[in-house]
DNA sequence: GGTAAGATCAGC
DNA sequence: CTGATCTTACCT
C-alpha cells in the first residue's frame, strides 16, 4: 500500500506528494506545490514554523499520528488549509498542500470558487485548494488512503521538482522546504511573509 | 476570562 | 498594504 511511502521525513514526503492525485467531493486534482513542516525542537526535524513545534495540542494532534491522515486547520478565521501527515505514529510531520491542477469535476470546482476565477487558479493557494475540493474542518483526521474516505489521495511517480523558501511563515522563513513541479502554471507566486525577519537574519 | 497572532486571500 | 473573521494557545 502506498501509504508506507509517506512514513518518511517531511522533505522526502513532500517530494513524493508532488504529482499525486487528490480526489475530493466531485473534483480530482494533481498536486503541483507543497511545503514540508517538521516538529518539536528535540525531535528529528525541529521546525519553529510548524504547528507541532510546541508539542501536541488539541488542534495539532493529528500531526503526531500515523502517516496518510489529513490534517486541516483554519487560517486567519477564514480559510481551511490541508496537510498530509507523514513520518511514523507518534512523530510530528506533515506536508501542506499549496496548489493543484484540477483534472476532473471542473464545473464543480468553478461553482465553489466563483465564475470570475480562471481555471488555472481554481486550486492555487492552500485556502483556495480546499475550497475547490470541498475540504472542511470536519475532514480533519480522516485517512486519505481508505476507500470509504470522502477525500482520498493516490501517489504517483517521482517528478522533476523545484525547491524554494516556504510562503507565509514568519519563522524559519529561509528554509528551502517548498517544492513545486517544474513548469506548472498552477503554482502560486512566492511571497515572503511581511512578518518574517529580513532574509539571512536569525529569528 | 482576556487577548494577540496567525502555514490566507482579494481588493484597493 | 489592508481588512475580513475566528480559533487556539498562552497569559493573568
Amino acid at each position: 500500500m502506498n501509504v508506507r511511502r509517506l512514513s518518511v521525513d517531511p522533505l522526502a514526503a513532500a517530494r513524493r506528494l508532488l504529482g499525486a492525485v487528490l480526489v475530493g467531493r466531485g473534483v480530482s486534482a494533481v498536486v503541483v506545490e507543497v511545503e514540508a513542516y517538521g516538529g518539536p525542537d528535540h525531535g528529528s526535524w525541529p521546525d519553529p514554523a510548524s504547528h507541532s513545534y510546541r508539542g501536541p495540542t488539541g488542534r495539532n494532534s493529528v500531526m503526531f499520528g500515523p502517516a496518510g491522515r489529513l490534517y486541516t486547520y483554519r487560517s486567519h478565521g477564514i480559510h481551511i488549509c490541508a496537510n498530509v501527515v507523514c513520518a511514523t505514529d507518534g512523530v510530528a510531520g506533515a506536508v501542506l498542500l499549496r496548489a493543484a491542477k484540477v483534472e476532473s469535476g471542473l464545473p464543480v470546482a468553478q461553482r465553489r470558487r466563483g465564475d470570475s476565477v480562471r481555471p488555472v487558479a481554481l486550486a492555487r493557494g492552500p485556502g483556495n485548494l480546499c475550497s475547490a475540493l470541498g475540504i472542511t474542518m470536519d475532514d480533519n483526521g480522516i485517512d486519505l488512503f481508505a476507500r470509504m474516505s470522502p477525500i482520498r489521495i493516490v501517489l504517483g511517480e517521482q517528478q522533476s521538482v523545484v525547491e524554494g523558501p516556504r510562503v507565509g511563515v514568519s519563522k524559519a522563513a529561509d528554509r528551502p522546504w517548498r517544492f513545486c513541479l517544474t513548469g506548472r502554471p498552477e503554482v502560486s507566486l512566492y511571497r515572503r511573509s511581511p512578518r518574517a525577519p529580513a532574509p539571512g537574519e536569525s529569528d
